[in-house]
DNA sequence: GAGTCGAAGTTAACGTCGTAAACATAATAC
DNA sequence: GTATTATGTTTACGACGTTAACTTCGACTC
């Protein structure tokens, strides 16, 4: 008696209630963080009964998990953009190690652009996963979930190692960066979002954010 | 009814109540984190009921924040001791500038030593403020909280400033720095918590985090 | 096409949570 | 010794996650 005027197919089976869910789920999240993501009201906005979502997910965390995907994904596509936008158009970079370390710095940028401009579903995406209550403490099946999981944390790596490839970077140096380069950015991150920053100009927020990656960078191809 | 073999006063009235609930409110985080300091459960295992807990706090978030606050204590207070330990007794530091390097290093270790220690606490103590739903925003009375609030952000910031005044990093470069060393530091040890940094061993976590450090600290001090 | 069968929905119900309101008791002030 | 006030209690409500039992639709066989 539910979903009188469905976009779907009879108004009984919705055809696509998985990704509707998802999507709803998405949606409470982006306002509101992972802790908005809730069944019933997702359930509600797709105008389906609460219980419904139980036969696309095992529950609430699953569901949220879903959330966290997607938000892994925007992250990583921000990051993508940031470095295809800023490094493709030839900017003065005069040789492959500049490039190598401005391809790392729009990483970053993308980074940071990202989990200020959608909150909710940056912190989404770095949500612990539910206690497996079975005890197994195993995150369970996320195979291909996986490709986007930490895709952010493999982009990261990759640009690491151009700065090797171009010898920006003495390679015995490598070992571990990507961690020191990741964890920087990411606690930059949480630091603007929750932590003990209030409320930063946008342009406070920039210079700093630099700053933080001009360090990291110095630290990472200083000579001494 | 309740209460009845309380070894506070009367039976009736606790006495104090409110650390009472506030130290069973810890050990719940302690082991599940801030969501799983839930009201009732603390002032039941305080035995006295749930609403009793509303003389004390305004809510479910109030008491959470003072979990928070023990978290943050318990955090700057591992992080003064490791640098005390590592300091004080004079080890190999040639120089002030040295011994300037050695704290913050110290510092460091000590954050990522609590995070590890008490995974729950750290967690808590730096979990988000409840949405102060009067629309305010504004996050309440927190006088003297603020105190140990982040006071871990002030020795990190104090052990920059020595950084400088020992000549060891240009003063030029000192501002924002309290974020860079604090974002890497805490993103280090979020990533050690629950991300994509799966069981390491201790071994590894300590060469990994004495990487990140010495990486940043080369950036702070490096000449190029 | 009629009949069956499983997938994908529904309602009803349970236990837990946070919280408000009204009531009870004990400590204290006069 | 009584009135007041701080500090508990009981009762109740709505929202949440989740289970169980029922219903409806679509697809597949004969």
């Amino acid at each position: 008696m539910m979903r009188t005027e469905g976009t779907g197919k009879s108004g009984y089976h919705h055809g696509d209630l998985r990704n509707a869910l998802i999507e709803a789920a998405t949606d409470l999240a982006r306002d509101g963080g992972p802790e908005a993501v809730v069944l019933r009201a997702a359930a509600r906005s797709v105008g389906v009964s609460p219980t419904a979502a139980y036969r696309h997910f095992t529950g609430q965390g699953d569901l949220l998990m879903a959330v966290k995907e997607q938000g892994q994904r925007g992250l990583a596509e921000t990051m993508e953009r940031s470095a295809a936008g800023d490094g493709a158009e030839g900017d003065g970079a005069r040789d492959a190690g500049e490039a190598a370390e401005e391809r790392l710095k729009a990483l970053g940028a993308g980074y940071i652009e990202f989990a200020l401009a959608e909150p909710g579903l940056f912190r989404a995406a770095f949500c612990r996963p539910p206690e497996a209550a079975d005890g197994s403490g195993d995150p369970g099946p996320q195979e291909d979930s996986a490709r986007w999981m930490y895709r952010s944390f493999r982009l990261l790596a990759e640009a690491l190692d151009g700065l090797v490839t171009t010898g920006r970077m003495p390679a015995e140096r490598r070992s571990g960066t990507e961690i020191t380069a990741w964890a920087a950015v990411h606690g930059l991150a949480v630091l603007l979002l929750d932590g003990p920053l209030g409320r930063l100009s946008p342009e406070q927020r920039d210079t700093l954010a630099a700053g933080a990656l001009d360090t990291v960078i110095r630290g990472f191809t200083a000579s001494e």
